[in-house]
RNA sequence: UCCGCAGUAGCUCAAUGGCAGAGCAUUCGGCUGUUAACCGAAGGGUUGUAGGUUCGAGUCCUACCUGCGGAGCCA
């Protein structure tokens, strides 16, 4: 076979080799791990849609390609030749009998083993580490969840509206901003939310989302913080915070149901308890703030809690990890006071220090995946609060145009696409959600 | 920023204050059905950095650096 016969060739993707059961294929791929008995190779080919084990007998090739292929170090490059058969003893049920080959790139010292590694190295090398089983798990769920919110959305008639990610001032005023150098000595800070600019397309076309990275310079360091991360916020003119509540229940259901169907392999690979995403399905548990602080109260009698929680105040992680734990499925917490919330919350008429926001807190201490609510609508109110929480008004005051021409009842929400993905998954940590998480202290590669 | 833990071969980890070790990876050899294959051999070290205690420090002390886990804040 020569080189350009081989690497012309249409080529056979290894998810699909159930199709070409009996038949001759080219595979092009990586070399994923390599055993051996004697005159037998046994090569598992990778090539980013599976991966496949292939049988090479040394009386079934020429010498030299025996001796390139034996020499084989892992993640070297190579086009196959041969014929697929069905096998009980192959894990994806195909094996490759080998005809031919071609060696692109001899590869040794790769430098992720079969073996176990330590956080700090895969994360130095997560270029690499993307090529792992696993890793190629979650991302492809993760991928799956992009798809459902986007599929989920569309069909529900909402217009995608993207949002800017320099911005003049914080939507929110409470985290920390990255602050970046614009034109002319003028400052502009990362996005921390479309929230603000949603607002305005939902009073353009009715419902709207927006999708894409955002920024927060916390100083987190837990398994749940990312500096950078993916948000997708949906947000609907004429709507209560009840709409808000059914639309994110929906939402999160549609999900789970997509990457139950569509990445069982994944979920498989990922060790994952399937009948924990089975469960997300409407409805959720609604409670007030109100009674999540009952929950509190007696976990602290039961000594699960530490210290009592003081009715007034947001809920630590410890905290939101108890008060879902009381639930099999995600529950919304609503009727936040108002002044632990953000500025433009609009408030409970008959409680005005209650705010009409709701959190979503994902079981088994997945914590809070989606932070939305109603927002207020009268300009009065929004100015007095931009006062109270020393906000500098001429920078809203695009903002403040939506409650002067056609102010109307309206809300939204947002999810993090990560925390989202590494709940569907099970893992550990937010970090292997995103390909090249940012975080606190790493920013490479 | 605060609290706690860790840093020894390329990787994962051992080593009572007393000779620096193993498995994997790499190189060489063996094996025609291996499943993180196995068997044999070889190479591979300024024990994170700088001081200190001690006859003697990977081990004890101090500072710093790096990383991990958690808190606060948040999606």
């Amino acid at each position: 076979m020569t080189t350009h016969a081989i690497a012309s060739d249409n080529h056979t993707y290894i998810n699909q080799l159930s199709n070409h059961a009996g038949a001759e294929v080219v595979l092009k791929g990586w070399l994923y791990n390599m055993r051996s008995s004697g005159k037998i190779l046994f090569p598992q080919l990778r090539d980013g849609t599976g991966v496949v084990q292939c049988v090479v007998l040394k009386n079934a090739i020429s010498p030299e390609l025996w001796e390139a292929l034996k020499g084989l170090g892992q993640e070297s490059s190579l086009v196959i030749r041969g014929t697929v058969r069905a096998d009980s003893r192959a894990p994806g049920g195909y094996e490759i009998d080998v005809i031919d080959a071609e060696v692109l790139q001899q590869v040794h010292d790769y430098p992720i083993t079969p073996k176990e590694h330590g956080t700090e190295f895969l994360m130095d090398h997560r270029h690499l580490w993307l090529r792992s089983r696993r890793q190629h798990a979650v991302l492809k769920v993760r991928h799956t969840v992009v798809q459902a919110v986007r599929n989920f959305l569309d069909n529900d008639g909402f217009t995608l509206c993207d949002s800017p990610i320099f911005t003049p001032a914080a939507c929110e005023g409470t985290t920390t901003l990255f602050e970046v150098d614009y034109f002319d000595g003028e400052k502009a800070y990362l996005t921390q939310s479309g929230q603000l600019y949603n607002e305005a397309t939902a009073a353009a076309f009715g419902k709207v989302y927006c999708f894409g990275p955002t920024f927060r310079a916390e100083k987190s360091k837990t398994r749940r913080h990312l500096t950078e991360f993916w948000m997708v916020e949906p947000e609907m003119a004429y709507a209560t915070l009840d709409d808000v509540m059914n639309l994110s229940e929906r939402m999160l259901s549609y999900i789970a149901a997509q990457v139950l169907e569509q990445r069982s392999e994944e979920l498989k690979i990922l060790e994952r308890d399937t009948s924990k995403l089975e469960s997300i399905v409407p409805p959720f548990p609604r409670i007030h703030y109100d009674d999540a602080v009952k929950f509190l109260h007696e976990g602290f009698e039961k000594g699960v809690l530490e210290s009592k929680f003081e009715w007034g105040g947001d809920f630590g992680a410890p905290d939101e990890t108890y008060i879902s734990s009381q639930f099999k499925k995600p529950v919304m917490v609503s009727h936040y006071p108002a002044a632990v919330k953000a500025f433009y919350m609009a408030r409970d008429p008959e409680r005005p220090e209650l705010a009409l926001g709701v959190d979503v807190l994902a079981p088994e201490g997945y914590g809070e995946v989606i932070g939305g609510g109603e927002r207020a609508t009268s300009l009065e109110f929004l100015q007095e609060q931009i006062a109270l929480h020393e906000l500098p008004e001429e920078a809203f005051q695009w903002y403040l145009d939506l409650r002067r021409y056609g102010s109307i009842p309206h809300g939204g929400f947002g999810m993090g696409i990560e925390r989202c993905t590494a709940w569907m998954c099970g893992i550990e940590h937010i970090r292997e959600t995103i390909p090249f998480p940012r975080m606190l202290y790493r920013i490479r590669p």
